[in-house]
DNA sequence: TTGCTCCGGATTGTTGACAATCAGTGCAGC
DNA sequence: GCTGCACTGATTGTCAACAATCCGGAGCAA
């Protein structure tokens, strides 16, 4: 759904390698700390070398990848430091994201914000199990509240790095997280601020529901492993 | 002071590109919007094209340049838009470095940080007229908040990323900010809520910093081209 | 057994040549 | 005079070969 259309003529053979290489990252098809053989995957992706080096030395730039010289690229390890650090940093963009939505959004868009939350709701209702289809909407959710911000550096920043490191983890530990109705009401508590312009209040809720959402993730990575 | 020690051999011809590109383009050697013709600068820099496009990738990672396909890379503009961006962006993350740096800073940290605001006062009582330094000082002081934050991911994004925007910001403008005295006032109050380990206050009062820092320089680029 | 050295294989880094694409120019045709 | 087209020149994108570097194990000495 929020995936970028990639064309089979999307543009250079390194930006294709770019997304591929995205998507198996995020996906897990590629794990964690696995190593990036630039042969093996320039034979898989059937192109050169050279192109694939320019799209590792992006994923690199992403946080995807870790890269050092002369020894290769792997993939980013998400280990539990590493996750307290991103909430961390996504508590303060999305806070801030929130705030400048609730004064940037347009009145159509905030309808379509309350849109998101019904569907949403119906698919809890209707698929209890299914958590990934929740996850979605949980980032829909996300996803246009950083597009209202009208911040082109903090979108950026949002969903071209820090939404994938997001939903790599996601990968890892959607069948454990069982939030979905406090999130929601939460979501539906945070839409209503910006509905209202308020966005002191809608930073504040946005930081409360992120900072809760690591509490009640580290909580759950004590136990599992 | 800051910049990071580029040794003849730091590693690989990507890498030191990768330093001096950075380099040229935040002292405006390399001016904004200019065009980044790779078979020039390969030639300048005693390198072949390979490792110059992955330079320029990697540029492109920490925003300091745009790049269309086929069309070349650009060094980015920082217009008005951009900078307002980049100033909100800045406020959330420092914000959340300051409040961090307020529950993890060591007491010798803190008190390096007082060396620093003293050190930097007697820079602007001897010589009132260089701004430079005094750019650095201030540079130095919020450098060292990141840093204490102890988180890798904020500190990377500031220091990698937005401080280098800045200092390239700076060396446009550097000779028309003259609110040195009253940001030094707010870094000793910063300082000073960190010493107290007053995490909301250092937040409030660093974002109240950047924010206002950024009233003043949207000022001036008011009646300044 | 332990530790060191050296070597071979594999992987990454670099290069120059080749192909594809784009911007500008001049000419023919209407 | 204007429009459209093909051509040209320059720039970017891609490739395959070459060079430099690192990792792991064989061999040997203490």
């Amino acid at each position: 759904m929020s995936a970028q259309l990639d064309l089979d003529e999307e543009r250079t053979l390194s930006d294709k390698a770019s997304s591929r290489l995205t998507q198996a990252i995020v996906t897990g098809e590629l794990a964690q700390g696995q190593k990036l053989s630039e042969a093996d995957l320039a034979t898989r992706f059937g192109i050169s070398r050279g192109p694939l080096r320019e799209a590792i030395r992006q994923l690199e730039g992403m946080r995807l990848v870790t890269r050092v010289p002369h020894a290769g690229a792997r993939v980013v390890m998400l280990d539990k430091p590493m996750l307290a650090d991103l909430y961390r940093v996504r508590e303060a963009l999305e806070g801030m994201a929130c705030r400048m939505a609730a004064q940037a959004m347009s009145q159509e868009e905030i309808d379509t914000l309350f849109v998101l939350l019904n569907r949403h709701e119906e698919a809890i209702n209707a698929a209890d199990g299914l958590a990934y289809f929740q996850s979605e909407g949980d980032f829909d959710f996300h996803f246009h509240i950083a597009l209202g911000s009208r911040n082109q550096m903090l979108i950026d920043l949002l969903v071209g790095e820090l939404y994938q490191l997001l939903r790599m983890c996601r990968y890892r530990t959607s069948h454990l997280a069982k939030r979905t109705r406090p999130a929601l009401q939460q979501h539906r508590q945070i839409a209503e601020a910006i509905a209202e312009r308020d966005g002191d209040l809608a930073e504040l809720l946005m930081r409360r529901h992120i900072s809760g959402a690591w509490k009640s993730i580290s909580q759950i990575m004590e136990t599992n492993p």
